[in-house]
DNA sequence: TGTACATCAGTGAACGCGCGTTCACTGATGTAC
DNA sequence: TGTACATCAGTGAACGCGCGTTCACTGATGTAC
C-alpha cells in the first residue's frame, strides 16, 4: 500500500480536476452546447477515450459543471452575504455587486446554470442542491432583518402556502410575506443581471453599474432592509 | 409575364415561410443551438443544398427566426397594451398577462430571444429593431400613465444620461425618472419569466400564477400606475 | 402569338470535418499471502 | 521482502453518425423582341 491514499487515488483526483479545468476553458470559448468531450481531451493532450475513465458520459461532464458553477456563485454570495456584525442592508448590496462581479467573471458559467437550458439535458438532485445556495444566501440576510411587511396587501391563500412550504423544506423561519417578497427580489436582480449579460441593454443603459447600484438600492427598500 | 408578381416570386414567398415554419418546429424540438440546415430540408422533403436558394447561411435563417420571434411576442404585447380607453394599470397587467402567456407557448422562441446568446451568432440591426418592440409597448402604457415619481431619490447624473439618451433614441417623452422604473420593471418581468421557464422556481413556486400576478400587482405599483 | 435566351429552383454527389462512445490492448500500480 | 494476481489508466483504432456548404447539372419559368 502506498502512501496516504495512494498514488493512484492522488493522481485521479488531480486529474478530474485538470479536466474540469479544461471543460471551464472550453465552456467559456464555444458555450455549453458546443462543449465537446474531444476537445477537452485534445487540451490535456489525452486521447478522448481516456476522459471516460473519469466522466462517464459527457452529460456527466456537464453536471459537474454546473455544480461547480453553483457552488462558485454560492460561495460568493454567501461570502458577500456574511459579513457578520455589518447592518443587513449592507450586507444585501455587497451581495449583490459579488453576484454581478461572478457574472461578469464567469459568463459562459452564469449562461450555464441562469440561461437557457441545455438542450437534451437534465439537471438531478446534485444541480438543484447546488443552486438553492445563492438564494439561501439572500434568505439570510432577509431573515436577520425581519422585515416589516404587514402594511402590504394580504398574499393569496395559494401563494401564502407555496411560500410557507418552500421555507419548512428549507428548514428556515421567514414569514410568508417575506420570503414572497424575497423571491420577486430574487428574480428582478437575476432579470437584470441577464438582460445585461446576454445584451439586452445594448446600446441604452450598456454600462449598467448605475443601473445596478439604483436597482438594488430599491430592491434594498422592497425587503425593508 | 404572369399573373400579379408571377409565378415564381409567390413559390418563392411560400416556401420561405414553408422552411421558416419548419424551422420552429425543429427549434422547438431540439434548441436553437443544434438546429441544423439539414434537419429542416428534410422535415420539409427536400435536399438540404435547396434552402440555400433561400437563406444563405445557418446563421440567416437564425437571424430570420429570431426576428420572427420578437415580433411574435412584441406583437402579442402591443395587442394587449393598447386596449383604448382602459386605465393604464389594467393595459399593464393585460400585457404581462400576454408576455407570460406567449413565453409559455413559445418557450424555445422565449430562450432563443431572452436566454443566453447562441454561441457564434451575432444579432444584428435587425434583430435589435425588432427586439425593441416590447419595451416600446411597455413604456407605451408609462407615458400614458404620466407617474409621479418625485418623491424618489434623485438619480445620479450618468443614469439620468442614460435615461434620457434612450428615451430620446426612441423619441418618447419618457422623464428619466419613469425611465428607469421602466427598465426595472422590465427587467424584473423577464427575470421572473425567465427563471420560471428555465426550472429555477422548480419545487418552491413552481405554478408561478400566484407569484406572478403578485409580482406584476407590485410592479404595477411601482411604475405609480 | 411565337421563338430565343436568361433566370431561377431543386437535385445529387461530394468535401472535409467533428462528434460520442466502445473495445481490445499494454503497461503500470496496488494487494494478499 | 518477494512473488502472483487483480485492478486501473491510458492508447489507438474503429463505428456510425450528422453537420454546413459547394458545385455542376437539369428542367421549368420568365422576358424581350
Amino acid at each position: 500500500m502506498a502512501a496516504i491514499r495512494g498514488v493512484r487515488a492522488r493522481a485521479r483526483a488531480e486529474l478530474t480536476a485538470e479536466i474540469l479545468r479544461a471543460a471551464r476553458r472550453q465552456l467559456a470559448e464555444v458555450g455549453a452546447p458546443a462543449l465537446s468531450v474531444r476537445a477537452v481531451a485534445r487540451e490535456l493532450g489525452m486521447v478522448s477515450s481516456a476522459v471516460y475513465r473519469y466522466f462517464a458520459t459527457r452529460d456527466e461532464l456537464l453536471t459537474a459543471l454546473i455544480v461547480e458553477a453553483y457552488e462558485s456563485v454560492g460561495r460568493a454570495a454567501e461570502q458577500a452575504a456574511a459579513a457578520d456584525g455589518r447592518p443587513p442592508r449592507e450586507r444585501f448590496v455587497a451581495a449583490c455587486a459579488a453576484l454581478r462581479r461572478w457574472a461578469q467573471e464567469h459568463p459562459h458559467e452564469y449562461a450555464l446554470v441562469y440561461g437557457s437550458p441545455v438542450p437534451g439535458y437534465q439537471g438531478d438532485d446534485r444541480t438543484t442542491a447546488a443552486g438553492s445556495r445563492v438564494p439561501l444566501a439572500l434568505l439570510g440576510v432577509v431573515r436577520d432583518a425581519r422585515p416589516r411587511t404587514g402594511d402590504e396587501a394580504a398574499l393569496s391563500p395559494e401563494l401564502r402556502a407555496q411560500a410557507r412550504g418552500t421555507a419548512d423544506a428549507l428548514d428556515l423561519e421567514v414569514p410568508p410575506e417575506a420570503m414572497v417578497r424575497a423571491v420577486q427580489v430574487w428574480t428582478a436582480l437575476f432579470g437584470l443581471l441577464s438582460f445585461e449579460l446576454f445584451g439586452q441593454l445594448a446600446r441604452t443603459f450598456d454600462p449598467a453599474d448605475e443601473l445596478f447600484a439604483r436597482a438594488v438600492d430599491d430592491l434594498a427598500d422592497d425587503l425593508g432592509l
